[in-house]
DNA sequence: CGCGTTTGACCGGCGC
DNA sequence: GCGCCGGTCAAACGCG
């Protein structure tokens, strides 16, 4: 595991979690096993949980989010927002919830890697998208 | 017109 | 065997 901790109040957290057994048949039974982002060494599904104290960059990290659910998780006073690539083949998910600890902190888990390329805004100059995002 | 979003219902798995 | 929880998908609506 890798933990990264900015002093802007965001903290970076990589897990490698290969605990990818058999809960996604879909995946397994897919042929994705050269296209899913195994562009490293054997780590396929690496979990990348970014913590924030605010919603302004990590929101819009740049690629297209679709909202396929939204549960209350105990523990969490607050529900959590699942979201999932927009993008043809991308079997990415990210999960959004907020920190218990701090209602203004929002914690951004991502799950896998995009297969395809970045919709918008890949290394482009741009300044993360100040105030206006997409609604 | 397209698509993104929202809420509810349904299914599967696990525990008791 | 049944109940409960978590998680996901689907249909409809609204907005751009």
């Amino acid at each position: 595991m890798l933990i990264v901790s900015l002093k802007s109040g965001r903290l970076i957290t990589v897990v490698h979690t290969p605990t990818r057994k058999l809960s996604r048949p879909s995946w397994k039974n897919e042929n994705q096993s050269h296209e899913t982002g195994i562009s490293q060494d054997g780590v396929q599904d690496p979990c990348i949980v970014v913590q924030n104290s605010a919603d302004s960059e990590i929101t819009g990290d740049g690629f297209r989010w679709r909202k396929y659910g939204q549960k209350v998780v105990k523990g969490n006073p607050y529900p959590r927002s699942y979201y999932r690539c927009t993008s043809l083949k991308c079997n990415v998910r990210k999960h959004v919830e907020r920190a218990s600890d701090d209602p203004k902190a929002f914690i951004t888990t991502y799950e896998g890697k995009h297969n395809h390329d970045m919709p918008i805004k890949s290394t482009t100059p741009v300044a993360s998208e100040p105030a206006s995002k997409h609604k």
